[in-house]
DNA sequence: GGTGAAAACATAACCGC
DNA sequence: GCGGTTATGTTTTCACC
């Protein structure tokens, strides 16, 4: 693991608030010039902190109206590998984010769907068919917000 | 909301896989000019389709080894508003994203810590002490994977 | 770390289909 | 409307000090 100097932590900082800031823009607010700041990204790039950046997509404008999370428990933990159920549910179009969690449920799923009757096609053909699915549990959002957390 | 023709949804393909391409790069795969390109990635940017990017970090890089899921309900004894319970969650630095939803939960929030410890003097200390707080259950993140999802 | 320069990029204007 | 070409300012990227 790297050490962060205090400028890096700053360049982290206004990068979370808004990725996309040219090299300049942001050496000018920290005080140094283009190139220096140019490469201290390079180094937060190389180091593995700074992972590029995801696109942010409006699910809506899409045609993609109900996002609904999913917690499920696995039925038959001894005879399914996890291995298998995790090829099985990224091969789901309209699952979006698979996290394997350790709690009350094994996974959780974030499925998006045009509508809430393309979410139960989706539910009773793709997720209730995977291989080794206990109970589901199911949550529909219904807003969202994130915070850039603690740098 | 607008027409997507083929071209449109290759080049959100593209993007999700990995945001920050130029439209020189795009356009050479898709088979158009660079010009060409990025007057059709203004125009999704326009129609509200593309909605920027966030930056993607490493948190464990950074010294956040635990991620945790919280499921939470609201005690429905107080009257507590839904704004004021947002308010205080969004306070709170750990917290990265605040999820209402409909369900079994009020609230799904996602919260990093450096380790357990530390995550018990979060839960302990800011999130136990919520407004309105009901029950809260957890879930430890083991893996996530992201997948681009019905384009 | 800075300076300077080359290549790539974003952005706009203009033209043809 | 669509795309292509050209032109300009900006950003990235790589020399060298």
């Amino acid at each position: 693991m790297i050490a962060l100097d205090e400028i890096d932590r700053r360049l982290l900082g206004m990068l979370v608030q808004d990725a996309g800031q040219s090299a300049g823009a942001l050496g000018r607010r920290v005080g140094l010039s283009q190139p220096a700041t140019w490469r201290r990204l390079r180094r937060l790039r190389e180091a593995g902190i700074l992972r590029g950046q995801r696109l942010r997509l409006e699910p809506g404008k899409l045609g993609f109206g109900v996002t609904v999370f999913l917690g499920v428990k696995l039925s038959r933990k001894a005879g399914v590998s996890l291995e298998a159920f995790e090829r099985a549910v990224s091969g789901i179009p309209e699952v979006q984010r698979v996290e394997h969690v350790l709690g009350l449920y094994d996974y959780r799923l974030r499925v998006i769907a045009r509508d809430l009757a393309d979410f139960e096609r989706v539910l009773r053909r793709r997720i209730m068919t995977l291989p080794g699915i206990g109970d589901v549990e199911a949550n529909v959002l219904l807003t969202e917000e994130r915070f850039p957390g603690p740098l």
